[in-house]
RNA sequence: CGGGGUGUAGCUCAGCCUGGUAGAGUACUGCGUUCGGGACGCAGGAGUCGGAGGUUCGAAUCCUCUCACCCCGACCA
């Protein structure tokens, strides 16, 4: 491609409504234009990048026996009231009507279209296991597009649906994709990370997500640098200390504590570590009374483990104050178990604790000294806090660590959720009709770009990695407008190039080197040769990498060669 | 949806407090000089000042309403 033919539109400065540096340089590099809020055009270059990693996901998909379709993106409401989701789903689904006033909706995913393809092609287990994906535009109205297509509304992704004769050719075909996934991550040059999840709204059983490791990712990733344990903290499990509950030492003792709200405060106020307090958080009980639930002071609430509760109301929300006022006698910052005769469910750490720090359900007041059994009844345990640094492991080697990740993919296994509400049945070996197991597996196609650029980057801008980078190679000519020369090596190293296989890039723009320099960096070509008469009077060329410090000269009539080692060595 | 903020040229922003001919940098066009790391000079094109209403002789500026976007909290690929 000669950039004098193509369209690149690069940007000195970012536009201010980037806050992410995968953003920024997306914008800069001129990938993507924002039309609206979380929609956004894809630019001739971007497109390119966003076409190779599509190619990529589709040899994998192709090769682990999954069978490409399309289907559309506009979906009739009747599909979505059978699965009762048209009601489920909430404010995220952007409903819309056709000129009859028919409901329709944008699809936000494809199990309800799938399940329909399959139950009136599908009679027989000689049909199964069948696996069917499709790349394809998403729209989900998210309550807070951000992060340009890493959180866009409209989006692009790789959806696939196993159906199944029975749990065993699921477990295979799931065992397959998260094999397929892997080497998906890995040829796209991503450092990612496999983690057990929370099977969230969908529901079902096995889950896994792939996650692209970045300090800006939306996850925290609980995993064990000495085994092969890793999960998303919202899973994570936390296991219960193992010491006992040293015997109480303090009597109960009431302090004022004027103004403090928060255990920071508290901590600063009496002089005690956080480990020696306990928060206490109300949420909304099942039968509409508050639930007092307590973790460690310097633990943080899981609210995923919370709404798991039996005593919790769905989806868990926090009392309101007047609630709170009325249950307890004091405001959020005071509150605590003494004296509240409602549900009290603590932290497993919280049991392990004598002589707690805590509220005393009066305003600006706390008690020092409490101890579980004497000064309160002992309250349920659960496990409801987040797991953090330096806990033990859940598989009982080693010890956690936290990161944070994008995630950029997740498999599950949707059991018969959707094949016995939506009626996918076979017949089995003996004429028997019997419900079809079904695994769903999802790639963010789109976010995939922005979390790779997320990785690779530096101050001149994007480094994409060998296997979405727009272009191979970009040739730099300098002079070529004065240089019959440099023209002339320039564009028989370009026709050379082209004729090896090579996607090269000519910046045939006749701009000032700098220029040139600074538009093939910003757009992430990760290989670059520079013809410039200097070099050429020796016969040689340039070449450098984009991660190289500096250039070393190639004789000329070797270049093409040369390239060709340096894009197998990637 | 709640809280905070911003809307002025393609992009980054000044001007607004204290009303009086709409600006700078960058990008773009032309000419000239330059030419191995985002050159320089001269000339030029480009903005319903987000929109509507109001106050005023006069509104980018003050008031009201409205829309859009961004940032911080509950969702997911």
């Amino acid at each position: 491609m000669r950039v004098s033919r193509f369209f690149i539109s690069t940007l000195k400065e970012a536009p201010s409504e980037a806050e992410v540096v995968s953003h920024k340089l997306m914008l800069r590099a001129g990938l993507i234009k924002r039309l609206t809020s979380g929609v956004y055009t894809w630019m001739p270059l971007g497109l390119r990048v966003l076409r190779k990693v599509e190619a990529v996901i589709r040899e994998e998909m192709n090769a682990s026996g999954a069978i490409e379709l399309l289907m559309p993106a506009v979906q009739p409401a009747e599909l979505w009231q059978e699965s009762g989701r048209w009601e489920q789903y909430g404010p995220e689904l952007l409903r819309i009507k056709d000129r009859h006033q028919r409901d329709f909706c944008f699809g936000p995913t494809h199990e309800e279209v799938v399940s329909d393809v399959v139950r009136r092609e599908v009679k027989s287990y000689r049909q199964l296991p069948l696996n069917l994906y499709q790349i394809q535009t998403k729209f989900r109205d998210e309550i807070r597009p951000r992060f340009g297509v890493m959180r866009g509304r409209e989006f692009i992704m790789k959806d696939a649906y196993s159906f199944h004769a029975g749990k065993a050719s699921l477990d295979a075909t799931y065992r397959e994709m998260y094999d397929c996934y892997s080497r998906i991550f890995a040829r796209l040059g991503l450092k990612f990370r496999a983690v057990a999840a929370d099977t969230g709204a969908i529901g079902g059983t096995g889950s896994h997500e792939f996650h692209v490791l970045a300090d800006s990712g939306e996850d925290a990733i609980a995993f064990c640098p000495t085994s092969e344990y890793a999960a998303n903290v919202e899973l994570a499990e936390a296991v219960a200390p193992a010491a006992a509950r040293p015997a109480p030492a303090h009597p109960l003792h009431k302090v004022r504590t004027p103004g403090v709200k928060t255990i920071a405060d508290l901590c600063r106020f009496l002089k005690v570590p956080a480990q020696r307090t306990v928060k206490a958080v109300v949420v909304d009980g099942i039968d509409g009374r508050p639930v007092l639930l307590m973790v460690r002071g310097d633990h943080e609430l899981n609210l995923v483990k919370a709404g798991k509760l039996e005593a919790v109301k769905k989806p868990v929300s926090f009392s309101p104050p007047a609630a709170i006022a009325a249950a307890f006698g004091a405001e959020p910052g005071s509150l605590g178990p003494v004296g509240f005769d409602g549900v009290v469910i603590a932290d497993h750490t919280v049991l392990a604790m004598s002589d707690i720090v805590v509220g005393a359900n009066e305003n600006d007041h706390h008690y020092t000294g409490v101890n579980i059994g004497r000064d309160f009844p002992g309250p349920r345990a659960a496990d409801i806090r987040n797991v953090v640094a330096g806990d033990p492991s859940p598989d009982g080697s080693g010890t956690l660590e936290i990161c944070r990740g994008i995630e950029v993919g997740h498999i599950f296994q949707l059991r018969t959720k959707y094949s016995s509400r939506m009626g996918l049945t076979f017949l089995d070996e003996s004429g028997t009709p019997q419900l079809m197991e079904m695994g769903c597996y999802g790639i963010g196609v789109t976010r995939i770009v922005a979390a790779a650029i997320e990785q690779n980057f530096d101050e001149r801008g994007i480094i994409f990695p060998r296997a979405m980078a727009p272009f191979d190679l970009a040739i730099v000519p300098i002079g070529m407008g004065k240089s019959p020369l440099v023209r002339e090596a320039a564009e028989k190293l370009y026709a050379d190039l082209r004729a090896a296989g090579v996607e090269a890039l000519l910046d045939d723009r006749d701009e000032r080197p700098g220029v040139m320099f600074a538009d093939m960096e910003l757009i992430g070509v990760p290989h670059r040769i520079v013809v410039g008469e200097r070099g050429l009077k020796q016969g040689q060329v340039e070449y450098q990498g984009r991660r190289d410090q500096s250039a070393r000269g190639v004789p000329l009539q070797d270049a093409v060669e040369f390239v060709k080692s340096r894009l197998c060595a990637d």
